[in-house]
RNA sequence: GGCGGGGUAGCCAAGUGGUAAGGCAGGGCUCUGCAAAAGCCUCAUGCGUCGGUUCGAUUCCGACCCUCGCCUCCA
């Protein structure tokens, strides 16, 4: 079975072959956090999205090398490096910082490698040369230096390849900035940009006098440093098809590096955004949740996670906190089977039979199905349900072998870990005077003074513990 | 104005030219001293509206309505 995805190149759905000959090594870049401010959930998706297109990557057997930059330069840093008076590290490493934090809690695998635009400015500046010597970059008086979109096509570039584009209709104007008057095109971009008063200390120097980088040309140095010239995957927001990518594009192909006949990216994928409770995200409406707000009101990462894993990536996404609170009882759903499950395999003796094995397989082969389906996770939660509902169904009526279960069980581990989603360890023990309650509780209830265990139970959930009555015995869980 | 997504049960969300996955909520039941928790069962003659093609359309075509996004540094 063969991983499909779509590429908003050719817009359709496209066997993923790596350019490794081998078939197993993968190369994979995702536009990372601009850290200016804390992370909103909208930016999360993507970097979900990335995550889960990285493990099913890893799950299919191939060897992933995942970067994502961090953009610590950039017009937004400066304002506020400049209202906060902090050095741009200080105030970038901040929020970096907490970035990682986040992007931890909702258990994204860190990336292999993490690149800086500040710290590869000579990279960019090599890059910027070589568009230079071949003539598709210009300087301008002020010291900047433009791509020439004009002079690109001159070269047989194509640009406008992610989407398509009528320049007579650009609605021009309403975001150039008044340091840009001197660009040949409106359509052309900046690769560097001299320095400006506003900019304080934050600037390099360069062949073009002081300055900084544009914003597309460090995804294209640090991806090409870190990946080749010519790699596999490049995914981003939605949002950055235009102008980012299609900028990247040009600027990488318009070097000339990439061997004969590939291109400088051979996938490109695009994750949706999401809406929160029906409606775009903003401050004013009260819907604008970053991660640590969500995590402020007694969601986990975990919980985040699996409602945003479950619907497709290119769909446009409802994200509420009602979505959370269901999303909650649907994971505890598929944590109680897992457990069930654990509990009765706890007697296995490994011999696990050829039928098992083959159901085993069946199962794995939907899953791997509806996921080699350009990702089709809602489907592949259907998989997943329905054994949930035929295992639960054998258990409860105790038709479960050990082997069986423990055979489920690895198959659990495989999907969990696919989606990121493997369960947390049990939750801790009791306290002494809590289960010291819950034994008291215990001894009236075999006197049957139920008036009595019934009180301990209310003084228990009072402490935060309730009490579950199982065929095996009492369970404390937290309230 | 240009370009591109969406509109499927109370909510979220798959999917298909042949009669609607899954999750949450709701309802019923089992278990229980009572609970709680858990489990099982159930839950759309219907897929934005109106036309058309077809033996048959939610699925294809056309028009329209609503909604979201991009159109130069927003994931």
């Amino acid at each position: 079975m063969a991983l499909h995805l779509f590429n908003t190149l050719t817009r359709s759905l496209q066997t993923f072959t790596p350019l490794d000959p081998a078939g197993k090594s993968v190369g994979m870049y995702c536009c990372g956090p601009t850290v200016y401010d804390f992370g909103h959930i909208g930016n999360f998706r993507t970097f979900v999205f990335a995550d889960l297109v990285r493990r099913y990557l890893e799950f299919k057997g191939h060897s992933v090398r995942h970067v994502m930059n961090i953009t610590d330069v950039e017009d937004k840093i400066i304002r506020r490096v400049r209202e906060t008076g902090k050095s741009l590290r200080d105030y970038t490493g901040e929020y970096e910082t907490a970035f990682w934090a986040d992007h931890a809690a909702l258990n994204c695998l860190r990336p292999h490698g993490t690149p800086h635009a500040t710290e590869y400015i000579s990279e960019i500046i090599a890059l910027i040369e070589t568009l230079m010597t071949r003539g598709v970059a210009y300087r301008t008086d002020d010291g900047s230096v433009y791509f020439s979109i004009e002079k690109y096509r001159g070269r047989g570039g194509h640009y406008g390849r992610l989407l398509n584009l009528n320049f007579d209709a650009l609605r021009v104007g309403e975001r150039v900035k008044s340091d840009e008057y001197a660009k040949e095109s409106v359509a052309d971009f900046a690769l560097w940009k001299a320095r400006a008063p506003e900019d304080g200390a934050v600037c390099w120097p360069s062949p073009w006098g002081e300055g900084r980088p544009g914003w597309h040309i460090e995804c294209s140095a640090m991806s090409m440093k870190l990946l080749g010239a010519s790699f596999d995957l490049h995914l981003g927001g939605e949002d950055l098809i235009f102008p980012h990518h299609e900028d990247e594009i040009a600027q990488s192909e318009g070097a000339g590096v990439q061997p004969p006949g590939q291109p400088f990216v051979k996938h490109w994928l695009h994750g949706a955004h999401l809406l929160a409770e029906g409606k775009k995200m903003s401050k004013s409406l009260g819907n604008f949740y970053t991660l640590r707000d969500l995590l402020a009101k007694g969601f986990t990462g975990r919980e985040i996670r699996y409602l945003l894993l479950t619907a497709h990536y290119r769909e446009p996404f409802n994200f509420t906190l009602d979505g959370l609170q269901a999303a909650r009882t649907a994971l505890g759903r598929l944590d109680e089977c897992k457990r069930r499950l654990t509990e009765i395999a706890a007697g296995a003796t490994g011999k696990v039979s050829a039928a098992t094995i083959s159901e085993g397989q069946r199962i794995l082969g939907e899953f791997t199905a509806a996921m080699d389906d350009d990702l089709n996770v809602s489907k592949a939660w259907a998989v997943i349900f329905e054994e949930v509902r035929v295992m639960n169904a054998f258990m409860a009526v105790g038709k479960i072998e050990p082997n069986v279960a423990a055979h489920r069980l690895t198959i659990c581990d495989q999907v969990f870990g696919c989606f990121g989603l493997t369960p947390p360890p049990p939750a801790v023990e009791a306290p002494a005077e809590i289960a010291a309650l819950a034994a008291a509780r215990l001894a009236a209830r075999q006197a049957r003074d139920f008036k009595r265990a019934d009180a301990i139970r209310d003084e228990m959930k009072a402490r935060g513990w309730v009490i579950e009555d199982t065929p095996k015995g009492p369970r404390l869980k937290r309230a």
